[in-house]
DNA sequence: CGGGATATTGATTGATTTCAATGTGAGTGG
DNA sequence: CCACTCACATTGAAATCAATCAATATCCCG
């Protein structure tokens, strides 16, 4: 375990993005700066794993390009995965020996990856960085919050509006989406099955809210529609 | 309702199993030294609130007596707790400016408040402490990972055992359960109607694998069975 | 001994899952 | 260039688990 003075400097914290499910919005911070220094660029192909729940946590990661999943799976291959992170986010970012879930690349992706002792060090000495890295946490644990609700308490259909909006957000631009990930992988997110959210995307094309463009490829036409779906 | 002393005794909490859902563990470590120079106990009645969601971030929380639960609510009233905080566990540690929820007393409880200033001034400058605040976090996002699986992957009855075990054993007994919380909360916590709830838990000691002594008061006669039912 | 909140139990409904085809699209090799 | 294949997605019908609706039942507490 590491005993780094890191300096938790309680005056700054940016705002961060209100309640956007981002896992880690901290990347264009003093964070983002330490990875472009300390992190090497490593390639992930499609499906390969990045690492395995339990394994030593030595490292944080930070998403360059492509995209990421972390999951947990039950004995009998019930998946549930916990976040997306996508370019720009920071996951893997674990106080513990170990980590507690499994990290795998959704496509052919690229993540840089920093010692975390390293980053730890030079925390000690970098208030701003210190922040960062609560930022980053805490950004994490309010993004897992609410999905708790989502799948605690939301319909299908309210699940599936919840997603579109939150990848639409993170990924730039509000009303073009181009899913980096399958119907599976959405369905183990979200809490439901493939056939549940084919039916469901189905349906709002039906009703006008969203186009689809072959599967990865999703217009939101009424976003306001959406949200309003969302509860 | 009653109001008798539960009896979660703060001072006890026995080793903890590894990757229990305790939200956040490190009671024990500098971070209970600190609530113990800066923490002023603060009283708080049953489903009195501690703090709203959105409110400014000021405090960090140490639970001493009682149980605190932590919730979100959707416009319609659905509303799903993102964690109980038992004795010792330590709560409110977010990183933002402000809440990502709101936290409330489920039984008349005794909460040491510290200010968060003050806390992270003086993990500037011991490293334990640091470690700790980033352990009780990390303790936090695990356990809001693991209930992920429990909302979006489990049964019903998978959900009841895998939150009776848990509880069991945080309590410090692994057997004997006082329930804090009503069946409501249990409920809100586990994504289920309290009709359900109360179901299972007929169920369950139907098949002998618990008994009731009142709603409050739970046997586990076979822990190992609810292990099993958990998959 | 009520009285009101909380919990249990029962009957029914309904959303989502499961089971089962069918459709589609990208990559391969003839 | 087209047939083929394999993985993935969509669609349909039936089954199922949990939610909903509706009574009781129990337990604090005054």
């Amino acid at each position: 375990m590491q005993k780094q003075a890191v300096t938790f400097n309680p005056a700054q914290a940016p705002a961060i993005a209100p309640s956007s499910g981002n896992p880690a919005p901290a990347a264009r911070s003093a964070l983002g700066d330490v990875f472009a220094v300390a992190g090497a660029p490593v390639p992930f192909e499609r499906n390969s794993e990045i690492f395995g729940e339990a394994e030593p946590a030595d490292y944080f990661y930070q998403v360059v390009g492509g995209a990421v999943r972390t999951y947990k799976v039950l004995e009998d291959g019930r998946r549930q995965i916990g976040a997306f992170y996508l370019p720009g986010d920071v996951f893997g970012l674990e106080a513990g020996e170990a980590h507690g879930f499994s990290a795998e690349a959704v496509m052919r992706s690229t993540v840089r990856v920093a010692r975390r002792s390293i980053v730890l060090a030079m925390a000690a000495r970098n208030p701003d960085l210190g922040a960062a890295l609560w930022q980053a946490a805490a950004g994490g644990m309010r993004a897992a919050q609410e999905h708790m609700l989502v799948l605690g308490r939301k319909s299908a259909e309210e699940r599936v509006a919840s997603f579109l909006l939150d990848i639409g957000q993170r990924g730039g631009c509000r009303e073009i989406i181009e899913l980096p990930m399958s119907r599976q992988d959405m369905a183990d997110y979200l809490g439901l099955t493939i056939e549940t959210v084919s039916r469901t995307l189905t349906h709002l094309q039906a009703s006008g809210v969203i186009s689809m463009h072959g599967c990865r490829s999703i217009h939101l036409n009424r976003p306001e529609a959406l949200a309003e779906l969302c509860e």
